[in-house]
RNA sequence: GCCGAAGUGGCGGAAUGGCAGACGCGGCGGAUUCAAAAUCCGCUUCUCGAAAGAGAGUGUCGGUUCAAGUCCGACCUUCGGUACCA
């Protein structure tokens, strides 16, 4: 079922005009017959095998996610998500600024450029074009003609990684075309650089040196001049030493001279609309969403094509597809499932589905009609499964509007942050669309976001000393032979000579490390636990199978909210979850020890604060501290004779939400019937939250010199006698005299003498 | 470089501006045991002290406050994300 409801958003998404088709350079490598993303391909060979790849546009499905840009940036508002929000926002990164033609000169088109700096127009000293640029080619002058073409290729070849690669140096060449600045008139040279990407704005820019990093470097490399048209103090500077980024005031910007920056923004553009020659203009770095791959599985995407042919394609008569004009498949056809091929790999640019030629070609009404053979990715059913999931044996409708009010809008969403820019905003992308055909309610899905914190692997490092001042370091397999404890450091070590140590892992570093002395100062080698992502390589994977068999469900699922807060990073440590087990093992304890209806003060207390804190820490998922809490009562607990009934009954509740099958079964022993997963949350009364004495500290001089215990409502005069009675607090207070009495009810007494 | 988060004992981590280190791990001592495992009890930030207690202490430097891990300013380090988006 669930193909066919991908597949039939997916008609949603056409019927909208949001899934197109266009082409797509990729990396193609024709010896492993497969296309390749751009980290498996290194100096254009393949990662796997070494092999040629080379970069051709591909058809490609896309979805039109940009047409949702907007809002997709604006409902974030109101949505309760964390860090994540800014993340999205800058994925999606909205900018405005202006579009504005640069006359050329000798030619009659212009070059339209892409700013959102107009008011540094004037300080615009150079052009750049995108290589690939459709006019690069056009205003090239012959005898640049050569070189321009050289470049283009070159960087055409490079790999995103090579572009983005550290230290990138600014590289361009001079494309013999000058264009004219607009407002200044001045003629200004054009340049082609791979700075410039061709896919984003305009696939070209005015360069001002001056007020931008990377135009300045460029500018430095090619000896460009640099104007100061912004002064962020209102004088001049003829030299510019560094660029100056941020706003100011106008300067040699003729009669916008003297105007701040965000005036003379609007200004320009005004000024540009009255002459025609540029508009307002938002720009997103979101891209269009590429939905097509290359492989087997996958849902197949519910579309044909027109075939011209005299026979029958499917044995092999020849045949042209005309894949300008796709067709939907009906409602009534879904689902298309995949064939049962021989084999799955790749081997044509289209995909394995290609060879599938029974499944792939169909005569209808006399005509032959070719299958879509590109699938869809992954993505596609992680986009909209919480919709499925509401109602997922529905065979007749995508969900029932019943199970869609009882559920929806998720309350909730805990997922690791690498899936903020990428899944998260594609679901949010597919429901929105799904928002506009009527089938949701909600223009967004998720209400409230938390990210878990990755849990990481435990690995062991050496920590040797070669002589006063290198520090050696290797992974260690924590079983590694000779591995001794040292008591008095609680530290492992291992005996190791310089020899042992291979010199590649040399780093430079002090000698003390962890404030510890190594114990041979010459050659000593010291072995520290350190936490890392886990991963096979590293040899420090848990599984979670092993820890469930030799300890529980329970204590899994205990120790991993015991362990630190829900979001935060957390080192795995197998010993922790020992005490956790113990934990739950004494309850058991306590739970089987004879009951009592009977229940003294101190117990009573105890149990009121111990549900009141759970409540509250459960509702901020402040986990760990609300098993501690736990903790503490139980402790409480296996010191008395008799288990008081109703203390073990609404710590079980407690604990319910966190080891379940414990806690079901402390209830049954109890003589419930029903599950305690049905049973209602324990309530507590606030009265017995509260002490009618407290113990609070007495400082003198904001330094503690002794407690004392008062009512809760003592007044200062009170608390300040009751504090002069103590023995210590008087030594400090002797002779001097009491200059202030700060006292805060229930908290603290602090005498200030002097 | 930019954006974000975090720096507290041997370790994971607690602390509405009010006794820093709850709870757990590890460690030490004891009980139990023929012995061990398991379990139970006590101690466990560092320095000095037999103890009472004193001094120091939450990445660094400075500030606000009767009082700062917590608030403010500057900096350092680590981790995560991102990468020429004009």
């Amino acid at each position: 079922g669930y193909v066919r409801w991908t597949q039939w958003v997916f008609l949603k998404l056409f019927e909208r005009g949001l899934a197109f088709q266009a082409k797509i350079p990729v990396n193609w490598c024709p010896a492993l017959g497969t296309v390749l993303a751009n980290e498996e391909v290194i100096d254009g060979r393949s990662e796997r095998g070494n092999h040629p790849v080379v970069r051709q546009p591909l058809r490609q499905w896309q979805l039109r996610i940009t047409e949702y840009a907007d809002r997709l940036a604006a409902d974030l508002e109101a949505l309760d998500w964390p860090e994540s929000k800014q993340k999205q926002l800058e994925w999606i990164g909205r900018s405005e600024g202006a579009e504005v033609d640069f006359p050329l000169v000798g030619r009659p088109e212009s070059l339209t450029v892409y700013t959102t700096r107009p008011d540094t127009l004037y300080g615009a000293t150079y052009m750049v074009i995108a290589p690939d640029h459709r006019l690069t080619p056009l205003i090239t002058t012959p005898v640049h003609h050569a070189e321009v073409e050289a470049y283009a290729l070159a960087a055409s070849r490079k790999s995103d990684m090579d572009r983005t690669a550290l230290n990138r140096q600014k590289t361009g060449v001079f494309t013999g075309a000058f264009a004219k600045n607009p407002l200044s008139g001045a003629s200004i040279p054009i340049y082609t650089a791979d700075y410039v990407l061709g896919a984003y704005g305009t696939g070209a820019i005015m360069a001002v040196p001056a007020h931008d990093e990377r135009d300045f470097e460029f500018a430095q490399t090619f000896s460009i001049p640099m104007i100061e048209v912004v002064s962020a103090d209102g004088t001049l500077h003829d030299v510019v030493e560094k660029p100056f980024t941020g706003d100011g005031v106008a300067v040699r910007s003729g009669p916008f001279d003297g105007m701040p920056s965000a005036t003379m923004r609007s200004n320009v553009i005004a000024h540009l609309v009255e002459q025609g020659i540029g508009k307002k203009k938002v720009n997103y770095k979101l891209r269009d969403w590429v939905f097509s791959r290359q492989r087997y599985w996958g849902e197949p995407i519910p579309v044909y094509f027109p075939v011209e042919t005299a026979g029958d394609p499917r044995r092999g008569a020849p045949h042209t597809i005309d894949y300008s004009r796709p067709i939907a498949m009906n409602d009534s056809e879904l689902p298309l499932l995949l064939p049962e091929l021989d084999d799955y790999l790749p081997g044509d640019p289209q995909g394995p589905l290609v060879r599938a030629l029974d499944w792939r070609f169909f005569e209808r009404d006399g005509k032959w009609f070719a299958r879509e053979t590109n699938t869809m990715p992954q993505w596609a059913g992680s986009c909209w499964y919480y919709l499925r999931f509401l109602d997922p044996g529905n065979t007749e409708r995508i969900f029932d509007q019943k199970a869609y009010d009882d559920w929806m809008p998720v309350d909730l969403y805990v997922g690791g942050a690498e899936h903020t820019v990428l899944h998260l905003l594609y679901a949010r992308f597919w429901h929105k669309v799904l928002y506009d055909a009527g089938v949701v309610k909600h223009p967004e899905p998720f209400q409230k976001l938390v990210h878990q914190g990755m849990m990481l692997g435990q690995s062991f490092r050496f920590y040797a000393v070669l002589g006063d001042d290198g520090a050696v370091t290797r992974a260690l397999d924590g079983d590694d032979p000779g591995v001794v404890h040292d008591r008095e450091m609680g530290r492992y070590f291992i005996d190791a000579t310089q020899e042992q140590v291979e010199p590649r892992f040399l780093a430079a570093s002090g000698v003390a490390f962890d404030g510890g002395t190594p114990r041979h100062p010459e050659y000593g080698v010291k072995l520290v636990a350190i936490a890392e992502k886990m991963s096979k390589s590293r040899g420090n994977v848990v599984n979670p199978d092993h820890i469930v068999e030799e300890f529980g469900a329970d204590s899994l699922r205990v120790y991993e909210m015991f362990m630190g807060p829900l979001d935060q990073v957390k080192p795995w440590q197998t010993s922790g979850i020992q005490g956790v087990r113990r934990f739950l093992d004494r309850l058991y304890t306590v739970s089987k020890k004879p009951l009592t209806d009977a229940l003294d003060e101190t117990t009573t207390r105890q149990l009121h604060r111990t549900v009141k804190k759970v409540t509250e820490d459960v509702d901020a998922m402040r986990f760990n501290t609300a098993i501690s809490t736990m903790m503490i009562f139980t402790n409480h607990l296996v010191g008395l004779d008799a288990a008081p009934k109703e203390a073990v009954e609404k710590l079980a509740l407690c604990l319910s939400p966190f080891g379940p099958h414990l806690a079901e079964e402390i209830w049954a022993d109890l003589g419930h019937s029903t599950p305690i997963s049905l049973a209602d949350w324990p309530s507590y009364d606030e009265r017995w939250c509260v002490d009618d004495t407290v113990e609070i500290a007495v400082q003198v001089n904001g330094k503690v010199r002794g407690t004392v215990a008062l009512a809760r409502d003592a007044s200062a005069d009170a608390a300040r006698d009751a504090a002069l009675r103590d023995e210590n607090v008087q030594k400090f207070v002797a002779d001097k005299s009491i200059r202030k009495v700060v006292y805060v009810p229930g908290r603290i007494l602090n005498l200030i003498v002097g």
